[in-house]
DNA sequence: CCGGCATATATCGATCCGACATACCCGGCC
DNA sequence: GGCCGGGTATGTCGGATCGATATATGCCGG
């Protein structure tokens, strides 16, 4: 699933800048299981247009910088609908926070219930936008969508927010002042 | 959280190839949170071992190609623990059947109902290697790790399984065999 | 006996991320 | 008044990473 069809997916639902499409990614209710960089939406979007998938137009505002939105063509739609037809790739799941967790016995308790409560606090907060994205003005796949990340999100801040005592707990209990530059 | 801090993870807990860390990604336990591809891994422990972080010897095997086993040093464990301390990236979850499944609508319904079918059938067989790990011969940190999958990948399985016929039904039911090509 | 599969290392082009550059306006603050 | 931070907006660039491919060997089944 690459950059391309992602932003073909955005424009398919209406028109839109590099920058909103990015927001989207942050802060969107998709945001959950979509990502993408600047450093590869805008050459997407190019190369896109080059190949007449999109169309762009430049508009002025005052007081904000200009910008360009970007339009699916006829072209762009029927290319989509084909790529969701191709082979599907893996899903990708990582967590830096669980790959710090399981090596939490190595580490002063102090850093690991720091990194414990940061990690609940985004969680909490990115659950918070799912779960405020009212179900009217949405269509039945997006729905299904939003609720399969519901759920798993849903879970995940439960586990951590009953277990990360264990985890804290876990830690090393010096933080062995010494050892510290 | 780059190649390197996950080649090194793994290296903590004792002596692999670059094979092994790849299968160890692939299908351990951890499969669930971490990735990475030949093309990164063995770039990797190449730069470690440059930097002395690992050590390396190469062991003769019979009816098998001859391995290149890799250690690590008491600079990479203190390598890994400095990583370990510093701010953690943020989690990434892409999965491309979310964004089929919102576009199902467009799409025929024996091709959703197949995306759906191979779907469920991937992320069952991944929660049964985790669900297969036995607690025994298991760090608590570890099963605190495997436990918080678990929780998530089996409320996955679970939507999923109960859901997925929603998903199909919203799909296209006529496949407009004239549109093929 | 030949093709497919598992083991094993390695490279290479394409893709993608993350940080930075640029630019403008607004609001707060000393 | 000046200055800094933050939001809006587009874009570049180096480095990290992926996915496919190359190479080699030996085993097993048809």
């Amino acid at each position: 699933m690459n950059v391309r069809t992602l932003c073909l997916s955005i424009l398919h639902e209406g028109d839109a800048t590099g920058y909103e499409i990015r927001r989207l990614c942050v802060d969107g209710e998709c945001s959950y299981f979509i990502e993408a960089s600047f450093g590869s939406i805008y050459p997407a979007l190019a190369r896109l247009e080059s190949e007449g998938l999109v169309s762009s137009r430049t508009e002025q505002q005052d007081g904000k910088p200009t910008k360009k939105v970007y339009s699916i063509t006829p072209a762009g739609r029927d290319a989509f609908v084909q790529e969701l037809s191709e082979p599907l790739g893996e899903e990708t799941f990582r967590s830096p926070f669980l790959l710090f967790a399981r090596f939490a016995h190595l580490l002063p308790r102090d850093l690991v219930e720091a990194r414990a409560n940061e990690f609940l606090r985004e969680r909490s907060e990115r659950n918070k936008i799912v779960t405020a994205a009212k179900a009217t003005s949405m269509n039945a796949c997006d729905a299904w969508v939003i609720n399969y990340g519901r759920a798993m999100m849903g879970v995940a801040e439960e586990y951590l927010r009953a277990h990360m005592h264990e985890l804290i707990a876990l830690a090393r209990a010096e933080p062995n002042k010494d050892a510290a530059e």
